[in-house]
DNA sequence: GCGTGATTACTCGGATACAAGATGTCCGAGTTTGAGCGG
DNA sequence: CCGCTCAAACTCGGACATCTTGTATCCGAGTAATCACGC
């Protein structure tokens, strides 16, 4: 149970297209340099970030990957969500009589939307800022 | 980034100990059997909640495993621990000057702990009650 | 000078490779209980 | 009846096998901008 290298990359670059680039489109290769690392596998999160809404690539020379409008709004649970997927983090694999739901599993799933609820409420924008300052 | 399966087999093991044999010693077998999985595997949980000092093993004949002195206090997230590690769910692969430490991980692991103090405040003898009535 | 085509700089998606971790099995060693047997 | 031995019922630990997942690379296809060339 750990988050995945790709959710730091993913995060990263997010925060470095808030802070540095709003507008212009950057591309994998220049991203890939600022954060040292490889480009064709940073180039599979970005594509994540797009399905998800979050960033818009622009195809074609000087094209690359743009953040979308509601760039204030973007939190970090956007961002993981994004990579790891919506999934519960817990499943209880066993059969509990009576149709009567598992109570463990109601707890975990409780303690995941806590973590939740708080990276929510985080904003990547506010982290940019902090940076600039 | 999802919890084990091992943790599930887990905090099922000890939510039955709790709440039908908080005395006697349960060994493997009948565990295994309860739970409907492999013995040889939980038995590997059953070690592993042994080292975080969670549970007692009695060996030789009619022995197996009992819960130790300090059951009302049993959190979940000391057995999530015993199985998972201690270590924190996110580390920045990345170096940031200047010595200063990286605003995304301590966000993140605000995150964690917010999720881990729900899960200090459950305790599984709770569960249990719940269970019996 | 203007349109047309070729080249270049990108993204996109699939196929592949590799390593690590999760899951599961097997077996031998150690430990306690209890039964059996000889005195 | 007492004590000794031995077998049975357990845990413990390591070695091993397998499968999934994370990490990473490579390549061909598609797309847009820019450059070159011919008229």
């Amino acid at each position: 149970m750990k988050f995945s290298q790709a959710t730091d990359y993913a995060l990263h670059a997010m925060l470095f297209l808030v802070a540095e680039a709003p507008d212009k489109p950057v591309s994998v290769q220049v991203l890939a340099e600022k954060l040292g690392v490889s480009q064709t596998y940073l180039s599979k999160m970005l594509t994540k970030l797009v399905k998800s809404g979050l960033i818009h690539s622009v195809p074609g020379a000087n094209g690359g990957y743009r953040l979308k409008r509601n760039r204030e709004e973007i939190s970090f649970l956007d961002i993981i969500h994004a990579i790891e997927g919506t999934a519960s983090l817990f499943e209880c694999s066993f059969k509990h009589g009576s149709g009567s739901e598992c109570l463990i599993q109601q707890v975990v799933m409780d303690a995941e939307r806590q973590m939740e609820q708080f990276l929510e409420s985080k904003k990547i924008a506010d982290i940019a800022k902090q940076l600039k300052q």
